[in-house]
DNA sequence: CTGTATCCGTGCTGATACTG
DNA sequence: CAGTATCAGCACGGATACAG
């Protein structure tokens, strides 16, 4: 059982080097934003709740660097701008599922241990034996 | 077919978050350090090649946080600290597994579509038809 | 409509020095 | 050995203005 980030470099380059891509603040909300069907610029743009222009279209680009998904552009007027997941892009989604699952069994649990450590260390702070 | 990143809030934080939270340059690879037995303080210093002691020990601290890891103390001379992985911690190396083996197959693939697109962007910037 | 270009603040990060 | 404290650099992201 291991995840490979510290073994030789080849390895390495795996999982770090997908956080690393997908990891970001934006992509996996663009992503999202994509599952069902192509979908437009400004689509995505009012999809993704806070993004800005200039992070929306940086995204797209790696995204497309990456192959995960495909452009479209249709020259009519206005232009028409389509973005759609690839095939590689689908299969990224399935196997995200797998962690998706857990996030969404696990979270509370997370969120509990986070809160019991603030508690904890909020007794930390209290006069000791002030009773 | 869907990771739940742009419907209601709730659903969001659950992979955004997780992401959030171990998605950052160095949790991956610390936990990595721990997955076969406890580890010292030092030990996971050299196995993580590159990371600062400041960042060490923040990374440690949240997953901890996050009870991900477990900190023991020994109040030996000279102090002596191990870190292992929780039951959560050891199920999220699981779930990671399926995100692990999709980026053994396809990171690939990514690197090809990368290196294409690179190799387009050249081509773009050559002086046209000029044999 | 679909972007690009620029500026700027913030936060993450590394380096260094210090402590129990 | 196992941290903490402080400072400075830089990348990331947001806001705004502009362009095809």
């Amino acid at each position: 059982m291991s995840i490979g980030c510290n073994d030789e470099p080849g390895m390495c380059l795996s999982l770090t080097d997908l956080f690393a891509r997908i990891g970001d603040k934006w992509t996996l909300k663009v992503v999202d934003a994509l599952v069902h069907r192509p979908i437009r610029y400004n689509e995505i743009h009012q999809a993704v709740a806070g993004i800005s222009q200039r992070m929306l279209t940086r995204t797209l680009k790696g995204l497309e660097q990456d192959g995960l998904i495909n452009r479209t552009m249709y020259l009519t007027i206005p232009p028409r701008v389509e973005y759609e997941l690839t095939e590689l892009g689908q299969q990224l989604i399935v196997a995200l599922q797998s962690l998706y699952d857990w996030a969404l069994v696990h979270q509370q649990a997370m969120s509990a241990a986070r809160a019991n450590v603030a508690r904890t260390a909020q007794d930390e702070k209290l006069p000791p034996g002030h009773d």
